[in-house]
DNA sequence: GGGCTTCTGTACCGTATAATACAGATGTAT
DNA sequence: ATACATCTGTATTATACGGTACAGAAGCCC
């Protein structure tokens, strides 16, 4: 039996397209958290029927996952780029500069999926409130590692603590996502950035 | 069984405590949220059945916004404490300081109930979501106040801007609740505070 | 004690939930 | 054209949900 490389499949193909689907069920998830999310919910907002769901997906929380795996390398993409930058500071900026430019985006409920998707929940849900702190704890991680490139380039101060700079900026961002879902404008988190960073160590 | 006080009703009196079974229902919402938290795990934490809970408080949204006032005048009774303190300096830290001991405390799930109370919800729930975000907004519009006093006190900048300052004091408190959420330690963010409080005009 | 009022517990209601069985539809491979 | 593999839609499952009817229990007032 030939597989083709191309990824064509036998039998009848989907009617719907994959990523557009996990795209809207994203939205239902970003806006009613993972609980709050209902299966009539997700497949009205996805244009597909319950078994076409299970088929394609698993179950509620399988799709969750991959949603939030296309969460990751979608609307949170602006993290690697933001850390990327060629000094810490400037990085930090464009990290929080980009929580709140996603926080309050267009298109789709304010505020952070990682945040809002399951902060408390049922017992049903843990698993899936778990998964979601690991993945807000990498994110600390990877800002913490940006810390100590910074600390080891001369970047920043010798006598500041990577660790407890890392968490607040964490802090800060998670806090802005807060104030998204409450509401905030973009220009007053912008205020909130500005005065955030004056404690950057100098 | 006798009581005392002079408010005996007629009929059969309770046959348990009102502020108990909010406390109790309290801890129940602190954990799973409104909408993770059901009936019967209330009625079976609260100790009573179901018909005594609708009696004595309402439906659950009443039952939960009940809660809320019990929430607000003891465990978050700290920020009027803190905001009566001398310098706008120590009652912000003191006002960080107590959400960071609140939301790390024993006896109940890390967090703050206002803030995952009901953060992203099924549209049956969103006047429960709304008036949670209203409660954030009169704590941030209460450190505002506070702002503008110092300011008037010669306390403050004349060149700070107390609308600014006021709402990076609560985004950090916000981050604050959803690094709890997620296991930060007491100690690991008395040094979150300790970065923040950096940012304070000088 | 009798009457009245309120509370308690059981048992139930309609609805919404997540998840599936099954039959018909639609494509590819030969 | 035919066989086959997969998808789609309807209809259904068992369960959990918020909320309530009703009968009996338990107190106070006279």
């Amino acid at each position: 039996m030939k597989r083709a490389a191309a990824a064509q499949r036998l039998g009848r193909p989907r009617s719907f397209n994959t990523e557009d689907a996990l795209d809207a069920a994203m939205q239902v998830f970003w806006s009613k958290g993972y609980e709050g999310a209902s299966l009539a919910d997700l497949t009205a907002a996805m244009g597909i029927n319950r078994p076409s769901l299970y088929a394609a997906f698993g179950d509620k929380e399988a799709l969750f996952r991959k949603v939030l795996d296309r969460y990751n390398s979608g609307p949170a993409a602006y993290v690697c780029d933001a850390l990327n930058q060629p000094t810490a500071r400037r990085a930090i900026e464009r990290l929080l500069q980009g929580a709140a430019d996603l926080a309050t985006g267009s298109g789709h409920r304010p505020g952070c999926l990682f945040v809002q998707g399951a902060l408390a929940c049922s017992e049903r849900a843990q698993a899936i409130r778990n998964d979601l702190t690991l993945r807000r704890k990498a994110g600390q991680k990877a800002v913490l590692q940006r810390m100590k490139r910074a600390q080891r380039e001369g970047d920043l101060r010798a006598d500041a603590n990577p660790s407890e700079l890392a968490r607040y900026v964490v802090t800060v961002l998670q806090g802005i996502a807060v104030q998204a879902a409450g509401g905030a404008t973009r220009s007053e988190l912008r205020g909130v950035i500005q005065t955030a960073m004056q404690a950057w160590p100098r």
